[in-house]
DNA sequence: AGTTAATCTAATCAAATGATTAATTTATTT
DNA sequence: AAATAAATTAATCATTTGATTAGATTAACT
């Protein structure tokens, strides 16, 4: 499998970061060692104190990028006034398959994260992003019968529920890396055919 | 808040399960100490080895409860030769509703442990539930044209996505428990309507 | 070169944590 | 009632783990 690179070139404090990133997302906060850092860094215990005082402290560092690269993805589609509302739905899928398809960690720790420590949230303030909205204005607009948050949970869901139970998937022998990746590109475009049927629906 | 009752009547070893049960899901393993549980059974910590050996045992017996729990939902569904597709469809929803709304905590525990070790599927063999099922054969005939793990993969994550997204949901004021639970009572005549139209998109 | 600041290392600490032990209490059996 | 087994407790152990320290090495500056 393909190690992660400690990139020979960068600085010690982002080969922590590096490293960091890739363990906390993939173990979350409780299950990483400070020592597990370290190591997959390859710098001295001691350095990830110097550099970032403690494991919370790079754990929040980490957990705040982690979020923005989450949450910020869709922030510039949902308020964008131009664009209509099939159009938004097949830029969310799209946007979010690409990039989970490099993050397939992200949705699971993100989760977790949050469910234990709801707090982060607020912290790094990514609510307010769907109330009043462009894209729950349009949704109201095309199916007002139905609570736009039915929509787009989802529509989300459709897209990232999939990354989710991706392990079981694989642990199951139902599916393999390139039959999950297939089944993820065709959903960029099975997903809005499917929103679009849905709104239809009473 | 409600308070999880030790059950005063119930033994010992149950009371420890109990609590274990309640640690466990809401923080999973790693960030479950032993302790925590012993406290919320309001018996000794002693206790804990002294009737489950270790903390890892413990945790096996309930990990294996909560995957029937979680698994073992559907399986009777999925291969009942008898219903219809459509009528699959509106007991899988309905059944993962009612019990979710009784256990929140459950997808975002089964699918975390999962992922930290993924050996826990094989063990439980809950594998091989889809292959060869009626409910494939059923989504096959129905709309060939598309694999039918899509569809499985779609009509789950429209009924239990919400419940991972609960913490997230809660935490930024968009909902409240109230809002929730009829949320997702909606959910049980939507999801079936909303799956219906999308086996029909080609 | 010499001085100062920044970076890094090995060793160690203190607290947390899973587990065990020895002794005590309670229940069961004879 | 006496003897035995089961259940429970307080105290303690051994490891793990996050963090610190003092000292060494390297880089930057004058």
């Amino acid at each position: 499998m393909a190690k992660s690179k400690p990139s020979k070139t960068a600085s010690t404090e982002e080969k922590i970061k590096e490293a960091a990133r890739h363990v906390f997302t993939k173990k979350g906060f409780a299950a990483t060692r400070t020592r597990d850092i370290a190591e997959e860094a390859g710098i001295n215990l001691a350095l990830l104190n110097y550099y970032f005082r403690s494991k919370e402290k790079l754990f929040g560092i980490i957990m705040e990028e982690r979020m923005m690269q989450f949450f910020g993805l869709i922030t510039p589609v949902v308020n964008d006034a131009s664009s209509s509302l099939d159009s938004k739905i097949e830029m969310i899928v799209s946007y979010y398959v690409d990039m989970l398809l490099e993050n397939p960690d992200l949705p699971l720790f993100i989760m977790s994260e949050l469910r234990h420590d709801s707090d982060l949230f607020n912290k790094f303030q990514v609510n307010r992003l769907l109330q009043n909205s462009h894209l729950v204005m349009q949704l109201k607009e095309r199916q007002p019968a139905i609570h736009p948050l039915q929509f787009v949970v989802s529509i989300l869901g459709l897209t990232i529920f999939p990354f989710i139970t991706k392990p079981i998937l694989q642990a199951s022998g139902a599916l393999n890396q390139h039959m999950f990746v297939a089944m993820m590109e065709e959903r960029k475009k099975l997903v809005p055919k499917w929103a679009k049927a849905m709104l239809k629906v009473k």
